[in-house]
RNA sequence: GGUCGCGUAGCUCAGCUGGAUAGAGCAUCUGCCUUCUAAGCAGACGGUCGCAGGUUCGAAUCCUGCCGCGAUCACCA
């Protein structure tokens, strides 16, 4: 039972019994800094049932609680605000409580099982700036719902198939000069992307040259050969043609390959892969049972409809007149095939970029109508676009951000600022550059994650990524000089947590934003918002900071206090490393 | 045009299940490094919470309308 509910019942007791009215629940909040007092009840509500002044009546109820809970040591009242002060012990048991740090606020894993996807790219393109932003979130959102005691399988659904794939094929056939990653020295996923750049220029000058023997631009673009081999490929590679699948298989191949490198820069993984070569023809068996049970329908054509005109939105086409399968088709099959897969999974995220919105509305709709159980809880992990201070990025003006080079830049701006401050200069390169690499990616993980996954971000490349204020690496600063307390404390911190003690009133507010945390958590996982992680614990380390500079931690008065300065900055950096491990943020000993 | 999302300090963002005088960081200015890491701390400056109504004892928060920005409205994926 929480302090809350007790306060709650006792509350309602008091009420009962000096108004004679009862009250179905207690509003508290955080008492703001500037009253006195650690947590505050409001008593305007409470007027709907007691008429009366609401500060006479929040005095009665102040010595009622003072007079019958040990926890509250004093009060007092502000208009209709009730300001109660917990008293030290209070506190302490609280502090007593937490026994292992390491595992605060985490909820030990239950059966429910989600699936999340994420990432999710395309084989024709490196990855770049866009792509970021959606494998931070789909990563981060995985590690936050497993502290909420989730099963969780993340996943991606790789879109390996189709015209754009053929066309980074066909150039390499005709301009590569049977190049590879090996013999250029490029990762696989770059090499692969120069040649899908490579046919949009050859193909273009083909629709020009056209267009000068007097073509519509139109007819250009539809007749020129290019597109019409690679149209041809496309045939070829689904009826099976054995060259042309050796071909694919070796080209995404080499992206995979290239891909698996950013994503251990990263630090990113995943528990299962899916291929669209497999699952684009899934779905159909599905459309077929729903036309049975009333779900779909059919027109005179033969394509069929889903209509969703009654849930406001508009009929959905669900599969073509020809019998073959849109987007729509293959989503429903996908997403019953994992289930099939992971039969324990009962929900499922998509980390899909906003432009997608309608999509999955209606997608989570139709598995709605189709019955399945685990179709309640679906959830588009929806978020804006990363944009640049230039506009859009487009990949067609060479305005696109690639995820490696970002990442490589950002562990060059550490290492410039860590350069300049020479703080950790005996350590050996290798150590350097994991630690560049950490706060590099600190920096940017951070930044991108702190912000509400709903809106669009700006991003400018050239002003890098902050190193100051509400910032990664400046709460992985506050990390490092929390280890270098707890080197320098000894064996302090093994003793245990004293338990008569007067508390400090930096370390009260420090015990206070600690107690958060576990709310913060599945707070976190309910919104699917690691923006909510993020936020708190740079508030968690502003207060720790304020605490750090205002009381003497090593070298404090008496024993008692040392050892439990010691412990309270132990506690936070064990709060901070897990939530950083909830953002998927390294935490460094040292910068 | 229909639908969805966003609009808070010069800039980047918190706060939004209604509660006290709307909070941080950056930028600008003032102090603080013989003392546990100054990537820090303490403070100053900075706001018609897009606009207008409504509900309420109380609205940045909920409702309606409008304005601005964006996305989306394919037998594309």
């Amino acid at each position: 039972m929480t302090l809350q509910d007790i306060l709650s019942e006792k509350i309602k007791n008091a009420i009962e019994n000096l108004y004679g009215a009862s009250l179905d629940s207690v509003e508290f909040q955080a008492t703001r800094k500037d009253f006195e007092g650690d947590i505050t009840v409001v008593v305007f509500p409470m007027l709907k049932v007691v008429k009366g002044n609401p500060v006479h009546i929040g005095e009665a109820l102040g010595n009622y609680l003072v007079e019958n809970v040990s926890e509250v040591a004093s009060f007092n009242v502000v208009k209709g605000f009730l300001n109660l002060v917990l008293s030290d012990a209070y506190y302490l048991s609280f502090f007593q409580g937490i026994s292992n740090f390491d595992s605060y606020g985490m909820v030990p894993q239950g059966t429910d099982a989600m699936m999340v996807e994420y990432s999710s790219p395309n084989t024709n393109k490196p990855l770049h700036l866009g792509h970021i932003r959606n494998i931070l979130l789909g990563h981060s959102v995985s590690e936050i719902l497993k502290a909420s005691g989730k099963k969780v399988y993340k996943t991606q659904i790789i879109n390996d198939r189709g015209i754009h794939i053929c066309k980074s094929m066909l150039a390499w056939k005709h301009f590569g000069n049977g190049e590879t990653p090996q013999s250029t020295g490029l990762k696989g996923d770059k090499l692969v992307g120069n040649y899908y750049v490579k046919f949009d220029q050859e193909y273009k000058k083909q629709v020009t040259a056209l267009q000068g023997e007097g073509k519509s631009e139109d007819e250009a673009k539809a007749e020129a050969p290019l597109l019409m081999e690679a149209k041809e490929m496309l045939r070829k590679w689904e009826a099976g043609d054995p060259e042309t699948v050796a071909l694919w298989e070796q080209m995404n191949g080499w992206v995979y390959d290239g891909f698996e490198t950013t994503y251990q820069k990263l630090g990113v993984d995943f528990d299962s892969y899916y291929y669209e070569s497999n699952t684009y023809l899934l779905g159909k068996d599905n459309i077929e049972e729903g036309l049975k049970n009333g779900v779909f329908y059919k027109k005179e054509d033969g394509s069929v409809w889903c209509d969703l005109t009654s849930e406001g939105l508009d009929e959905k086409l669900v599969l073509r007149s020809d019998g073959t399968a849109v987007y729509m088709t293959q989503d429903i099959g996908t997403a019953i095939q994992r289930v099939k897969d992971h039969p324990d999974v009962n929900g499922m995220i998509y980390t899909v970029g906003n432009e997608q919105d309608y999509h999955f509305k209606v997608l989570f709709l139709i598995l709605k109508k189709l019955g399945f159980q685990w179709a309640e809880n679906l959830y588009h992990l929806s978020y804006g676009m990363v944009d640049l201070p230039s506009g859009k990025m487009k990949s067609r003006e060479g305005t696109v951000v690639d995820a490696d080079d970002l990442i490589d830049e950002m562990a060059t701006t550490a290492q410039t600022i860590s350069e300049e401050l020479g703080k950790i200069d005996d350590l050996s390169e290798a150590e350097k550059d994991h630690l560049y690499h950490t706060i590099g990616m600190g920096a940017l993980k951070y930044y991108i994650l702190k912000v509400d996954p709903k809106k669009r971000i700006l991003f400018d490349p050239k002003e890098s990524v902050d190193f100051q204020g509400n910032t990664g690496p400046f709460i992985q600063y506050t990390y490092a000089r929390i280890q270098s307390i707890l080197r320098k404390s000894g064996t302090v911190a093994d003793k245990g947590i004293p338990n008569a003690i007067q508390l400090h009133e930096k370390e009260k507010e420090l015990l206070k934003a600690l107690q958060l945390f576990p709310e913060k958590v599945q707070e976190a996982a309910e919104n699917y918002s690691p923006a909510i992680i993020a936020n708190y614990t740079y508030d968690l380390v502003k207060e720790f900071n304020s605490f750090y500079q205002n009381v003497t931690i090593l070298s404090a008065e008496t024993e008692a206090e040392k050892t439990f300065r010691v412990q309270l900055s132990k506690a936070v950096g064990a709060v901070i490393k897990t939530a950083f491990g909830l953002l998927g943020i390294e935490v460094p000993q040292r910068m």
